[in-house]
DNA sequence: CGTCGACGGTTGCTGGATCAACTATACTCA
DNA sequence: TGAGTATAGTTGATCCAGCAACCGTCGACG
């Protein structure tokens, strides 16, 4: 495949629009919710994965990847998560190191309050714009790009992240003591 | 046009490949620039758009809008470039309250040394997974949904950035008193 | 000409994310 | 079994972006 100048340029302006956008929706989805929950988006993403996963509970490994965020990240905001009641922290039988983060029933509600915002503003801002074809490709195109990444370079900013099945043991339930 | 339960979870994960291409590929473009040219990722796009500028300068206002920050960020971010030499500030003649980042003689070094990193960075991340066509096609949906913000929301924190003509007289030299 | 609202930038403060260092546990291999 | 290494998560320090309040300037209107 031949490189050709406007090529370049071609994903060079790609790559601009993607910035926009990303900067553009998140920004307005982290208005929208935090004006109607006073939820933050990465709240919101937490608490969705964790109610989809059996259980609802989670390795804070795991939520590292669906999240974005560096172990850290994810330890911290795991607690503020934590003290506002939204999830419990609770230990991994199986591998005494692990933690599992676990939606609480408040966080289950607030999910749910929470949903019908965001879904708004996915179609407000996405589905008004591209029709369902469009985003299927769109969708491709960026796993393409997303997936492409994992395999020759670090994520975010973690070397090595591609384990894919932990079977891990269920979390003992959040009774803390 | 109907929307189709289906619909609503492919526009769904295509803002969760948004968002994972984006972090992705800016965390991997971040630390390229930073290992080859200490250069953080906002300081190139920032040279970028000064040296593509008349000459080489811009309103803090028109920074602003491409590196998708709010104010307070770029008149930060601005210092931090001025401290290191990268850019300096200039005054504006027609109107007393602005003030033009101005990329200097080192800037432009340094653009032209990180520039190769980073084009070599689209090309391993984008164009090695897109082909033109595809990448337009991607740049064209993204630029739709980014645009398709800005008319009925506000952008990054900031209430109606949509002045279009800035007929801003030159900066003064770069010479300080 | 003087006042008033809008605008461009700067600054104190705060929240939140990263890095690096650390602890504790798990795995591997002799 | 014991040593050495890798992994999961936490914590202290730092960096950076946003918010809100502020200052100086511009422009409109009386």
């Amino acid at each position: 495949m031949v490189m050709t100048e406007t090529d370049r340029s071609v994903h060079l302006q790609a790559w601009h629009a993607l910035l926009r956008a990303q900067a553009g929706v998140a920004s307005n989805l982290e208005r929208e919710l935090m004006a109607a929950e006073g939820l933050p988006l990465a709240w919101f993403e937490v608490l969705l994965v964790l109610d989809q996963a059996p259980g609802g509970a989670l390795r804070l490994q795991r939520l590292m990847d669906t999240v974005l965020m560096t172990k850290s990240g994810v330890s911290r905001l795991v607690d503020r998560m934590e003290a506002a009641g939204l999830v419990a922290r609770s230990g991994c039988p199986s591998d005494r190191r692990g933690a599992f983060a676990v939606i609480t029933e408040l966080g289950r509600e607030k999910l749910h309050r929470a949903t019908p915002i965001h879904s708004g503003g996915i179609d407000r801002h996405l589905a008004k714009v591209l029709d369902a074809e469009e985003a299927a490709r769109l969708r491709d195109a960026l796993s393409a790009v997303a997936d492409a990444l994992g395999s020759e370079a670090v994520f975010v900013g973690c070397p090595g992240v591609d384990a894919e099945d932990h079977a891990d043991t269920d979390p003992q339930g959040p009774g803390e003591t």
